[in-house]
DNA sequence: ACCTGAACACCGTTCAAGT
DNA sequence: ACCTGAACACCGTTCAAGT
């Protein structure tokens, strides 16, 4: 045994060849490569390291999945089963929306570098993903929405929802001008005026905002959106 | 020279020590990791690629950039001196959006490894950007928005604009729902739907619903919130 | 099937030596 | 000041050998 009953590494090296049972699988490679990215970030989350936690040789984990890539897609749809959206059955659409929007844009705040894969990733088979669509869909259903407007609104939603979640990290000086302050009077009153209301800043308001805005609007284009159909 | 006069490389290797005349300078780096960029894609940008279309070592790349990231900071930018601002002049205050967020969004569609970038990185000394932030606060002042909301709202807008841009190279098949297709029947119907309305994925019906739904809740906010302003 | 260990083809970056 | 060339400390990934 490489690692004692608690989990923690030894110093005891495993000889090669296949061990009596798998020391390896998919879901402890997922949480501990998801621990590894919480206590160092995506910069220390390297075949090596991971294996090193795994206490095993980098080249084991090619066993399990074919690339870091395959990998990211592994902790992206566990960071998904964390998206809140029982919230479509128990409230109505628009109240349900916010609640959903806030906590997509919590969980992946701190990843942000899967947000340019998960952008472009196509949901087949990605069992996690899927079940978000779907409550979200079923919510947009059950508010009248067309039904073929229904994709194109979520991924309105999730486009903001995945800039605002890049924002979340932003550094406190952000908007910070510079010396360039003369060039720029407007958005140096502005930022200025920002910050005398909200203190330094947080992406929190501008989220509100921006969420409020877009649902506003989603409510407004629904309602004449239905209008248009029951002329038909 | 290492060059000919038309700027191709040439077989001619340049001996060590201080040339007669700067090699480099910024904005020829700049100009060609972009052609590089657009030739090869980002994972095709490295130092050594670079340095290499440049006809010079690697190691004298960092005699004008500090690091990699610098080198991505200048190209961002670059890439942010073409967007388009001048129809806050020309235009009104929420049809100069439409306008703004477009090629905003057109801009950066392709250089998608720069947004995580973007989003965090301070304006301070950032001419390119403090230009466009100046035009679009000219825009929503003078449409009566109240001077601490400013910068939220713009925020609010990038957010869309980014996660948009992310969308934009999103293969035809992301909404395959493949296998899973029983256990999720409300967004599998809806996915058919889009398709039979709108044919493959493409990323500008999602982009247009999205635009006008934060334009029209942005126009609603701005009368409710000068209302608010008004009886004080 | 699933591990080890060596090897491969890269990365970004540093630095002494050169003019 | 600004280049070269060698070197460093990494990457992700492949593959033969082992059980």
């Amino acid at each position: 045994m490489a690692s004692d009953p608690a989990g923690r590494q030894s110093e005891v090296r495993r000889k090669a060849g296949r061990p009596t049972k798998a020391v390896l699988e998919l879901g402890r490679i997922t949480q501990t490569a998801l621990k590894l990215v919480r206590q160092e970030g995506y910069q220390g989350l390297t075949m090596s390291a991971l294996a090193k936690r795994l206490n095993v040789a980098p080249s084991a984990l090619y066993n399990h999945v074919r690339s870091k890539q395959e990998l990211l897609i592994l902790i992206q749809d566990h960071l998904m089963s964390l998206v809140e959206v029982a919230c479509f059955d128990s409230k109505p659409w628009d109240e349900a929306i916010q609640d959903w929007a806030r906590s997509y844009r919590d969980v992946f705040a701190h990843h942000t570098p899967l947000i340019p894969l998960i952008a472009v990733q196509p949901i087949t088979n990605s069992p996690q993903t899927l079940r978000i669509y779907e409550a979200v869909a079923r919510g947009f259903q059950r508010a009248g929405w067309p039904e073929d407007e229904i994709v194109n609104a979520i991924v309105a939603l999730e486009s903001f929802i995945f800039g605002s979640a890049l924002d979340v990290t932003a550094p406190e000086n952000i908007f910070d001008v510079g010396e360039l302050q003369a060039e720029a009077p407007v958005i140096s009153r502005a930022v200025a005026s920002r910050e005398t209301r909200f203190g330094r800043y947080t992406a929190a308001p501008a989220f509100e905002l921006g969420l409020a805005a877009i649902i506003q609007g989603l409510r407004w284009q629904l309602s004449t959106l239905s209008e248009g159909r029951s002329t038909i």
